[in-house]
DNA sequence: TTTTTCGGACGGACTAGTCAGTCAGGAGAT
DNA sequence: ATCTCCTGACTGACTAGTCCGTCCGAAAAA
């Protein structure tokens, strides 16, 4: 991990200015002075500002995207899956409270042109979510009801407990939050 | 109900704006333009771009404290009270889009001076529904979870399936929602 | 009734400041 | 000498907020 090039700088800089101050309070210059690097070498590396805070973006769903698919393969049942699924968010959140700040305040936004692209992301991650109730129905380990809202409600609890973290500084997630969904949701359902 | 006056027209043509586009992206002119005002009588009856912002805010975060306030008051049993509260949201959501997209779109996002006391607000709410989980608990109704926790995670419930119609244009919410939530609820923790 | 005066709401040109994005030149490597 | 990458002063576009002349309607004066 070369740490020196510019782009990573750049990029963790942007991090952090992007998690402090969102995407319109934060200005270029800014980026490029914590990185200490001059302005026109961040619009070397991405070529606008929207880029940069995309890539940023897609980057922190993608790990998000990556590591649902991998807990979702190596499963033994649907509940098991999305209680890890659950608990895969608060370790992003511990490793990187920033990058989650980012995604949990602005992710769902309308940031211009990025818009549709981070929309079918977010719809990419609903899916996933959907496939392990539509699995869990399947095994017999939850009611048959809709899938696709039952995604939604989830997706949505997932956010609020990130949320509530980031503003009021929980400090473990796991242990507050694990235990009380999976009692929420699994015992309702099955 | 005075339609005419340059305060009503400013605070709808401003709900509009925002809701199309969010806070930093609507120009206090445009809102000026759609109102058929000079821009100079949106400051005079709204010092600020903020202030107006935070007046639509706190309208519609009011509307939704009171109706809560009430359904608590007139229900019979928490799992009752709580089942309305998601449903007066649906309600309010039919009735004015875009103040509800106002308010899950940026509510919960620093918006400068505003910040702490919308903060505030949305903790009065979460407070609300907390009071409806100790009641449950007390009433035997629901098993004894932390409350706090529980309240936490309905919020993200009401705000994703907002979230979702928002989106992607639900119709029937109440018909899509209402017993999905209340079997994972209630059913999950009785 | 008609005219004049007056207060204050209104409009929009203007000011002052910000910031995304550019580009000409510099520094370092080969 | 040439190439590559970097830099930060600069520009142009934009916008929050101001400010003063205008306009309208009410009410006093004639």
């Amino acid at each position: 991990m070369e740490t020196n090039n510019p782009s990573d700088k750049i990029l963790q800089a942007a991090q952090e200015e992007f998690a402090k101050k969102g995407f319109h309070d934060t200005a270029v210059s800014e980026i490029a002075d914590k990185a200490n690097v001059g302005k026109g070498t961040v619009y070397r590396h991405f070529g606008n500002k929207e880029t940069l805070f995309g890539t940023l973006l897609k980057r922190g769903i993608h790990r998000i995207l990556d590591q649902t698919e991998n807990i979702a393969e190596n499963s033994d049942s649907a509940s098991q899956a999305l209680e890890q699924i659950l608990e895969m968010h608060f370790q992003i959140f511990e490793e990187s409270k920033e990058l989650v700040e980012i995604i949990v305040n602005e992710g769902k936004h309308r940031i211009g042109t990025m818009r549709e692209e981070l929309l079918s992301e977010d719809l990419k991650h609903r899916q996933q979510i959907e496939d392990q109730f539509i699995r869990g129905i399947n095994r017999g380990e939850f009611e048959d009801l809709d899938p696709e809202k039952m995604a939604i409600v989830f997706q949505g609890v997932i956010w609020a407990t990130l949320r509530s973290a980031i503003l009021y500084g929980e400090m473990n997630l796991r242990r507050d939050y694990s235990g009380l969904v999976s009692k929420i949701f699994f015992k309702g359902i099955e």
